[in-house]
RNA sequence: GUCCUCAUAGCUCAACGGACAGAGCACAGGUUUCCUAAACCUGCGAUGUAAGUUCAAUUCUUACUGAGGACACCA
């Protein structure tokens, strides 16, 4: 990498200085084009130490900076940074290399053995998979994606809740339905049934016998009593093959499906063993972790009744995930902020069971609330937004304002979902509204979809194909020729040089979102590109080199939302 | 009560301690004899308040104000 090179020349030029430590170089590319493609502030930074003016120290570095052919300038700007702009050769060298489709990215491994387990969509049975969930879902596959191309081998895991109350309420008004189930058709009609049973059931709630009764399901549940064990897993079972199909139709699989249902056994088993061995203790009938001398809550594992509560099946959980595949060195779980408090207890409780297993391996991986403009979702008021139907709406919505097929429009709507949650940084909550937050222009990914259809028709024309890429864009000359390199050129070809690290940046922070922002500042710049110049219709020379950019730019864009789990199309 | 997050333009969001704080939507205008106008251009507009650290603060620290969340038998 040319940026790690930058790096050891300027600590060869510090050395020449006098400078041994060299912890204060920093090089980042600019937000601003107009300051080359790296820069540093380290003469900033030693202002100090050297007791001189910034420039001065910043004129003295660029005077011992070793000569290197990959850097074609070097230029110092007031208060004193140090700019360096790439050789046209080397960006050109790099366009060549995806243009043949050849990605190559930095290495950003999390451990030796460079396992990664991600759990993620974590839906619970009986209930909708809505549109929170979907954020969960495209974030987790994003991330999972990031980690692979920076060179992981990553699990894919799914933790799905099928045991507790809320299963309760549900099957409470499943079972004053019973008549129904018959009647039932198919998937979606049974899914609708389920929904409408729990929030039957979340309203019953509220009345004391039914309060009562639904305890007691509770508890036959997790006694696997045969009087309810069936229509609890018949009911399950429709509710997994309908998260089965929600995953195909955005692109997602898992390595394993682990169920809440199988871990609680363990889990309870777990909580007793470190009961005994005093890393939990009793209290008011339960056993409790209390995190108070390490600064944290206290956290119930075994309820009063004897059951393990959700903290009690972590326990189980955590073993089997690190069992399952081997050692781990990082598992991520993609879980709401709520959960911070359970996640600080439980990788604590780990970390005392088996310190060199756990310890810094566990990570909560934070993504924030999907909420409604009326407020938060909740099944109790009925006010869900099923992700399948979210889909629909958009996908009716690109069909009634474009000329494209049914195809098309469905690999849009779910790009156009999964984009307008991944765009957004993890950490921000999203103020759902149907009509402005699913954007189908602007910042979105129909805009940068398009865009690559552009690409993709410009090539096919030049090409004279219906499909297929350009082939020998350089054939006689193999680089063009630089003088002809306009401004706008330069500036593409140094856009697409930054997107390896871009992604690199990606995985070190878990943030799909940089990616998203890159590509859509990257199509935006190629659209003004597009606009301006004529590719096909320029002299020889010139062609070759913008088509050589149409081509590098459709690859990097094509990558780019396939990292983000996003699909293209080649026509729309 | 204790703890944790967050506060940027009318709205929804970006920004690794760095260079003039970027977008989209909305609003007001403009661009198709030319490779896809699902595009492009112009204009309008913002860092909650008060201190501090730093050559440099939206970013770090403290206080205040406001919002969300967690804090024992839900998941």
């Amino acid at each position: 990498m040319i940026k790690n090179k930058i790096i050891q020349n300027l600590k060869t030029a510090l050395k020449k200085s006098g400078i041994k430590d060299d912890s204060l170089i920093d090089l980042q590319p600019p937000t601003n084009a107009q300051f080359g493609d790296y820069s540093t502030s380290v003469a900033l930074k030693l202002t100090k130490l050297f007791k001189k003016n910034p420039m001065e120290i910043a004129e003295e570095i660029k005077k011992n900076f070793p000569k290197s052919e990959f850097v074609e300038k070097i230029e110092i700007v007031k208060p004193g940074f140090i700019n360096f702009w790439v050789s046209n050769n080397n960006l050109l060298d790099f366009a060549q290399k995806i243009n043949e489709d050849k990605f190559e990215f930095p290495s950003f491994h999390l451990g030796k053995n460079k396992k990664i387990m991600v759990e993620f969509a974590h839906p619970n049975t009986h209930k909708l998979f809505h549109i929170g969930h979907l954020r969960n879902i495209s974030t987790g596959e994003s991330i999972v994606r990031i980690f692979e191309a920076v060179g992981n081998k990553v699990i894919r895991t799914n933790y799905q809740g099928d045991i507790g109350l809320h299963i309760a309420k549900c099957l409470y008004g499943i079972r004053n339905s019973q008549s129904v189930i018959k009647k039932l058709n198919n998937l979606q009609e049974r899914i609708e049934f389920i929904g409408k049973m729990y929030t039957e059931g979340t309203k019953a709630y509220d009345n004391p016998k039914a309060k009562e009764e639904i305890n007691k399901i509770n508890k036959m549940i997790y006694n696997q009593d045969p009087e309810i064990l069936p229509l609890w897993q018949e009911t399950k079972k429709w509710s997994l093959d309908y998260f089965d199909e929600v995953y195909k139709r955005v692109y997602s699989h898992f390595d394993r499906l682990y169920l809440e249902s199988d871990v609680t056994k363990r889990g309870l088993e777990i909580s007793k063993e470190i009961y005994k061995k005093g890393v939990l203790e009793k209290s008011q009938g339960a056993i409790v972790f209390n995190g108070k001398k390490y600064g944290l809550d206290i956290r119930v594992f075994i309820n009063s009744l004897g059951f393990p509560t959700y903290e009690g099946k972590e326990m189980g959980l955590a073993e089997k995930e690190f069992y399952d595949f081997g050692e781990l060195d990082k598992n991520i779980h993609v879980v709401t902020p709520e959960q911070t408090s359970f996640f600080k207890i439980t990788f604590k409780v780990e970390e005392l069971i088996n310190e060199k297993k756990y310890k810094g391996k566990q990570y909560h991986l934070i993504y924030e609330w999907v909420k409604l403009k009326e407020g938060k979702m909740s099944s109790r008021e009925g006010n869900i937004i099923e992700a399948n139907w979210l889909i629909d709406q958009i996908k009716t919505k690109i069909l009634e304002r474009f000329k494209c097929d049914e195809k098309t429009a469905e690999t849009l709507a779910v790009a156009s979902a999964k984009y307008s949650f991944l765009k957004n940084s993890t950490q921000t909550i999203i103020h759902f509204d149907i009509d402005e937050s699913i954007a189908v222009d602007g910042n979105s990914a129909p805009y940068i979809v398009y865009t690559y259809v552009r690409c993709q028709s410009v090539l096919r024309r030049h090409s004279g194909k219906a499909e297929g890429r350009v082939q020998n864009l350089n054939d006689d000359s193999g680089v063009a020729p630089l003088p002809r390199m306009t401004e706008s050129e330069s500036n593409l070809l140094r856009k697409l040089y930054q997107f390896p690290e871009v992604v690199l940046k990606s995985a070190e922070q878990y943030s799909p979102n940089f990616i998203a922002t890159y590509l859509y500042e990257l199509a935006s710049q190629f659209n003004l590109f597009y606009q301006k110049n004529p590719i096909l219709k320029a002299e020889k020379e010139t062609k070759e080199l913008r088509l050589l950019i149409t081509q590098t730019t459709a690859n990097v864009i094509k990558k780019g939302l396939e990292l983000l789990g996003i699909k293209t199309v080649e026509r729309m």
